[in-house]
DNA sequence: CTGAAAGCGCTTACAG
DNA sequence: CTGAAAGCGCTTACAG
């Protein structure tokens, strides 16, 4: 700061240079630790850029160079918890290795807006540097399929359907495998079948964590009822739960996320049937309250961050042309049994 | 594309001034909105720009003109409901005007790591543009104040303990007639008074919401507990639940979050004291799903998309040099009288 | 190992 | 109303 108030200009390369008696290029090669620059050289150079404080301006870099060190996260949501960890996992990442990360809302979840997500995804790629696009709604999977080609991009992915090339930068965790695992939990403790309300499909075909479900049931030789659709959030699940309340079958429902769950639980306590008594409940996502409901929720765990740090990743790896990083890291959900699911009424 | 695969290089000001036979400064003018460019000159190079699909190159931008068009949000956590909803009132804003949004978040909650604060203030500030400051917690009030002289900033904070100067750019929510709203409902059950589970403060300080609880007891001549220290999340107001429900004399409790309440009450219920029969419960925020807690959470509304709207236009006057924008819009908090409050044991 | 030149794509004065 | 020059702070070849 001087007197007047104003910032003063920071310190530029030439600076530094003439504080080190050498040329701005060698300045340059210090700074991009150029293995051709004498040791001496090198210490003085070091020494006047501690001394005036330098640092490298980021834009005129991205400017010379054509780099940017930069990620910009394309969103539906901030707000979702499964969301907002892979933001922050990606986040992380990031700025391990001095990237900076922008974020991008996708206006209408529902996709209905093409031109607003077309828009989002030029801002995004007028910002310069790599793209990460979360993919598990619609308005995702458009975004991700209006990325121009050459670009940059990682997509955070629902389970595919089968395995994709190896042209294909994509993340996911393993939904089918965790829905499997939640309804064989369910069929195990000796319900009949596991009725499901699903989370919105990023397509029109049937979502991972449906398709995990109908492969437990299958396996089973249990019926197949249909699945109940829901949205994101609690209010969905409570109307789903209203519903599927007034089949006295049902006795056990598993939900697409943990918010469906929570609807579902209030929904079912509004109409007398009790959890997990007379109805078995489990999640998905393992939310951060999820163990302090009452009753505390069976669900599965998802480890989001880290899935935003695979992304991260994969995309860096993308961008400085390093070998070519493991396309599909993939975590393993972990089971949480918890109060919400029991035996159904009669086998107690 | 080209046939090689790689991305063509987008058109610049000097094709489109080539394509519109005029020189690159008169296409500068264009995209700048100068009034001094002859109508028909003007719809030349915007015919040009539509057919080359010109787009300017921010970057460059930056770099040559010293702004911007960018805001850095720091902040220790992106998944909390409150800051999450924060950053996407930021980026609703923001993008309505093209500016890009970043997010830095604070290492260590606890500002144990203040190198690691002072890190994320310089990256940010060498992003360019300007900066918001979330600043509920101590790293994010670490982050603010270390942020330097001169650098356009607006903090997110805690309603300030008296009105602060013209030459602070904050935006708060009124927390403290939050609290007051609340602890007022408890009284007016017939609680002979209200105990508090309280967030982590922003400074050493009693925190706004606790000013607010405290205000409100003493009006009523009601007995002043000491405040119960809790966490952000529901494992420490289950810690904070277990301890109050050692108190036979407790019969409602106001929590810092609805996370906390979350918490409370599932240790209220571990120990056998009913809510809203024995012990009444309210939260603060109004998270998504605590209208479908069973028993649903009494709490309060804050509208954080719209103060992160209020920051960003804060912000935004400052970087624009326009009037002055009314520095400190306050959102008017919103009771919500659910299940877990009712009146004490013995005066149903 | 180090320096001088050209350029990244714009904007900001300065001319006419 | 429009054009020619200089420069933002770097990097990337090209010389020596």
């Amino acid at each position: 700061m001087n007197v007047t108030g104003h910032t003063r200009r920071s310190a530029s390369i030439r600076d530094v240079a003439t504080a080190a008696g050498v040329s701005y290029q060698t300045v340059s090669r210090v700074i991009n630790d150029s293995p051709s620059v004498k040791p001496s050289t090198r210490d003085r150079v070091l020494a006047a850029i501690d001394e005036l404080g330098f640092r490298r301006n980021s834009t005129a870099l991205a400017l010379a160079s054509g780099r940017s060190r930069a990620v910009t996260v394309l969103t539906s949501n901030t707000t979702h918890y499964g969301y907002a960890s892979i933001l922050q996992g990606i986040e992380e990442a990031a700025r391990a290795v001095s990237y900076d990360v922008g974020v991008g809302v996708l206006e209408s979840a529902d996709a209905a807006d093409e031109a607003a997500v077309a828009a989002q995804v030029r801002r995004a790629a007028d910002a310069g540097g790599g793209l990460i696009v979360i993919a598990y709604d619609p308005a995702g999977v458009r975004a991700l399929g209006a990325v121009p080609a050459g670009l940059p991009v990682v997509g955070v992915v629902e389970t595919p359907a089968s395995p994709p090339g190896g042209d294909r930068p994509w993340v996911w965790t393993d939904d089918r495998e965790a829905a499997y695992e939640v309804t064989r939990h369910l069929l195990a403790l000796g319900h009949e079948t596991v009725h499901y309300v699903a989370i919105p499909s990023s397509t029109r075909r049937t979502g991972a964590r449906t398709t995990g479900w109908l492969q437990a049931l299958r396996e089973a030789g249990a019926p197949e009822p249909r699945p109940v659709q829901g949205s994101w959030g609690p209010a969905g699940g409570h109307a789903a739960g209203l519903r599927l309340a007034k089949d006295p079958g049902v006795t056990a429902i598993l939900c697409g996320n943990d918010d469906l769950a929570l609807g579902v639980i209030r929904a079912l306590h509004e109409t007398g049937r009790t959890v997990p008594g007379e109805v078995s409940v489990a999640g998905f996502d393992d939310a951060p309250h999820s163990a302090y409901l009452t009753p505390s929720l069976t669900t599965v765990r998802l480890d989001f961050t880290g899935l935003g740090r695979s992304a991260f990743a994969l995309l860096h790896g993308v961008l400085e042309d390093s070998a070519p990083i493991a396309p599909h890291p993939v975590s393993v959900p972990e089971l949480l049994v918890r109060e919400s699911s029991g035996p159904p009424p009669g086998r107690r």
